[in-house]
DNA sequence: CGCAATGTGCGCACACCGTACGCTACGATG
DNA sequence: CATCGTAGCGTACGGTGTGCGCACATTGCG
């Protein structure tokens, strides 16, 4: 015995090996993070809670990632990396390839529906590589479709604009049907009495709402959201010239 | 000293006066919650801070609100009071009135800029007084323009996304700034580095960020949202029969 | 006038959070 | 083999939202 080391008598191995897992990685976190958020919500991602998926201490990430803050940062772009931008030099022309962004963009967000917790801190405005890579492709959708430079800028941040904020509020609502267990048909029906009683003295609302009540709330949500995207498209059209030159 | 800890020993005017506040009550904290984030951020919205600044202990608080959820809802429905929307009866004509509704948004947006932060996890989708009558009488406002009960729903939908998007990212990049302590001009200068490194092997995206290089932003911003709030109206219009009756 | 019921505010405590700091031990390099 | 940079960990601190039960003011009722 002897035990040179008072602070380590003898446990057996004492070493206790280390390197199984793939070691930490700012990669590795990162995708962790979005499956941790993907599966339990925002509320659910804490240093602690994802150190400990990753077989780690809440400090060690640290070293990999600044603060919280720029972790999220980091998991939004990546998100971005999911969208699917047609290049500009697709046959279908400019409005089914910018339609199919819009689309794209929204699936994106209805698929991590944390997001739209998120967007609010870290704004669009950022830096990010795929966003980026996104945006430049996106921007060339545009001046292909005749836009020139300037106004190719402003014709796509109207459209994201729509899009982010049309899915960014269908993203919260989706979160509370899922937060509160419950599939949104019944959702719907619980807070029914508290809906009817809001409207009531609001015709116009109170309409639209029953005229809603049979429908099936997902087709709604597409249909509107399309809806949305053509006018929209409309409207980008009437800037164009009569007829345009490249994109017949 | 002797005994501080008795039930009542005898200090001297024991019950010592209480009501000379107001006394709490569930609109005075919403409104100095308010006050708190316009002054301060989100991040210094704490139910500590907030009673702290009432005179009162933060668990005080829950007498009169739910949760901390809860008083989020209320302040949001709060603020979409401030906004102005037209009668339906107004002679400017249903694209000035909804245009009008745009710009009275954005405004109130950017004068409560953590609502960004906030939006995400109440969504739209709520049923507050104040957001219902807004949303009455803008209903009211695009039913006037000819479009039947089921499209005014869809195209004030459209119109308030585009908004809430554009406004949502334009609110968070200037809490960054706020946060940043520098004016907007001497931020986008100290962060030129980094955006012309990430822009670098994206000519479109590069071109467009020396073009603006040498405008005033905020009035970029603003020239920005007033185009997409044209073409969002213009593809609506052409919904609309080539001369509607009633709106001239 | 006295008393019970009601509701308001508060102090305490708990579990959890982000993260600063300094230690250990390992892999690479001389 | 000696040295060193660095990845990961344990501990600790100051902060958070909020449940609980007590003390008190106010009010309605006999």
């Amino acid at each position: 015995m002897a035990a040179e080391k008072q602070p380590i008598p003898s446990v057996w191995a004492r070493p206790r090996a280390k390197r199984e897992q793939p070691a930490l990685s700012r990669d590795r976190i990162v995708s962790e993070a979005i499956r941790l958020l993907d599966a339990e919500g925002i509320e659910a991602l804490s240093m602690r809670s994802l150190g400990t998926r990753l077989g780690a201490g809440a400090t060690s990430l640290y070293r990999h990632v600044a603060n919280k803050d720029e972790l999220i940062e980091l998991v939004v772009d990546e998100i971005y990396g999911e969208m699917g931008v047609p290049g500009a030099d697709d046959p279908a022309g400019w409005r089914a390839g910018v339609a199919a962004c819009a689309h794209s963009l929204r699936a994106m967000v209805l698929r991590h529906p944390w997001i739209a917790s998120v967007l609010g801190q870290v704004g669009l405005a950022y830096l990010g590589p795929n966003l980026i890579r996104q945006s430049e492709r996106m921007l060339a959708l545009f001046q292909a479709a005749g836009f020139d430079p300037g106004e190719a800028d402003q014709a796509m941040n109207t459209l994201i604009a729509y899009v982010i904020g049309m899915t960014t509020s269908e993203a919260a609502y989706l979160s509370m049907v899922a937060r509160s267990g419950q599939s949104e048909q019944a959702w719907a029906e619980s807070l029914r009495p508290a809906a009817e009683q809001a409207v009531r003295d609001h015709p116009r609302l109170r309409d639209g709402y029953a005229a809603r009540q049979s429908e099936d709330p997902q087709q709604i949500r597409e249909e509107n959201f399309s809806y949305g995207v053509e006018r929209i498209l409309d409207g980008l059209d009437t800037r164009l010239g009569p007829t345009t030159p490249a994109a017949r």
